[in-house]
DNA sequence: GAAAATTAAGTCATCAGATGACCTGTTGAA
DNA sequence: TTCAACAGGTCATCTGATGACTTAATTTTC
């Protein structure tokens, strides 16, 4: 006997689907409030709290603001990305880490290429003035890390492509999660190559302002495998000391 | 006058970080089942219209699965650990799409080299199998294109990094969400220049096989570049037409 | 005794009513 | 004009009730 199996569709779901594909069909803008939910129990012959598990919901994933006393607002997913902490199991060992530096690299690589081909001169001002802070600071751990960061998010600011620097910012968020108890003896690692760090951001840095895609990539790439090198070894010698 | 701002924080969202948090701990490990909402509205003294909330913005987020009857158990996220919430990120105009296709060439550009250096020889076999496939049904364009994924799957497969396969699903994923309604010109674009489009993939292959990662880059990216081409055009003359 | 049918208990799904908290625009007094 | 009070709309939460579904225990049937 051959039946495909039937699914009895929930009605939250149901009203949650509803609702998402007006959004993405642009029925509903950001901005947008969505009718009440007496109204929408009302619309679509259901309950309110069918409504009420449909829009939790779609809080969730991001598309829509509930607030209190006012409405349900369709959010602009333009505007603020980061609000609920990445939804990720930690990763803890080696091989883990290596995967997800791996991704790192990839993604920051093509950022740099992206940038060298679609940075501005606002870009380059910007990114000069925190290569400043950079030299400044050099050697201060915490200040040094701040400043680190800073220059990889101009970097993907400068590729002028919102998706990528989501991305970049989900994985960094992810690494910097992921190596919580590992972050002194990062910044410690970080702090003894400081001035050869420069260096390398400097390299980065004036193939952007080139805009050469290619030698863009390839100090980036370098960079980040002297980065990775670092990193590994200290796992090296810690799983070993386990 | 300075204050920072107080958030009255809703039961629910309380109710599902105390829940996220379980999970990501560990405390409460994949299969698990969780407690009745009866048990949790009363563990944690509320209502069960909370608990509710709070578990359909778990299930929202993939976290958990919901089955009547039975219970409520934590799913097993073997594989997207990394949950990026480009899922629910709704794509509409050219320039997001566009942006949309830097990423894809930026992660699939990534994966190639990856695979070039890790792949296996049983790698190698199953992409021979697909190649085999792909030239059988050459032209035929819903099952092209259904070889065709199983090419860049097999690819990102052969790189042996789990997070980077997961990501690259996502993007794909998305890709293929945004552009449900431009599918079938899509397909057509993709069946006229569809010998080319061999000839692009053993390039590919070849570069993983013999292990050189440059050669596996530029080939990937080539071939991006051309669907890209074509994409575009499209969504230009579609534009236009508007 | 084994298989099948039935039952019971536990759980999620959904609804409806009620009350409180909160936001916004209106109204009316100073 | 200014601003405090108010009213209406809306979300937040709780509660009780009923149905649907799953699972396991129990009883029946052979």
């Amino acid at each position: 006997m051959e039946l495909r199996k039937i699914k009895p569709k929930k009605i939250y779901e149901e009203v949650s689907e509803i609702l998402y594909e007006k959004i993405r069909a642009g029925e509903l803008k950001p901005g947008d409030r969505l009718d009440s939910v007496e109204q929408l129990a009302e619309q679509l012959q259901v309950s309110r709290s069918a409504i009420r598990e449909a829009l939790s919901a779609l809080k969730a994933m991001g598309l829509i603001e509930i607030k209190q006393g006012s409405g349900t607002f369709v959010k602009s997913n333009q505007s603020n990305q980061l609000d609920f902490p990445l939804s990720t199991a930690i990763l803890t060992n080696k091989q883990d880490i290596s995967h997800l530096l791996e991704v790192r690299k990839i993604i920051e690589v093509g950022a740099a290429a992206s940038a060298a081909i679609h940075r501005t001169e606002e870009d380059i001002q910007s990114m000069l003035q925190i290569l400043d802070e950079m030299k400044r600071v050099q050697g201060d751990g915490e200040l040094g890390e701040k400043v680190d960061f800073q220059f990889h998010a101009a970097i993907s600011a400068a590729s002028h492509n919102p998706l990528l620097t989501t991305l970049l910012d989900q994985v960094s968020g992810l690494m910097i999660e992921t190596m919580k108890e590992t972050r002194r003896i990062w910044l410690y690692s970080k702090k003894i190559t400081s001035e050869k760090l420069y260096d390398e951001h400097m390299q980065i840095f004036l193939a952007i302002k080139q805009q050469n895609e290619e030698l863009a990539k390839h100090a980036m790439a370098s960079h980040l495998s002297n980065v990775e090198k670092v990193l590994m070894q200290y796992f090296e010698t810690t799983e070993s000391m386990k």
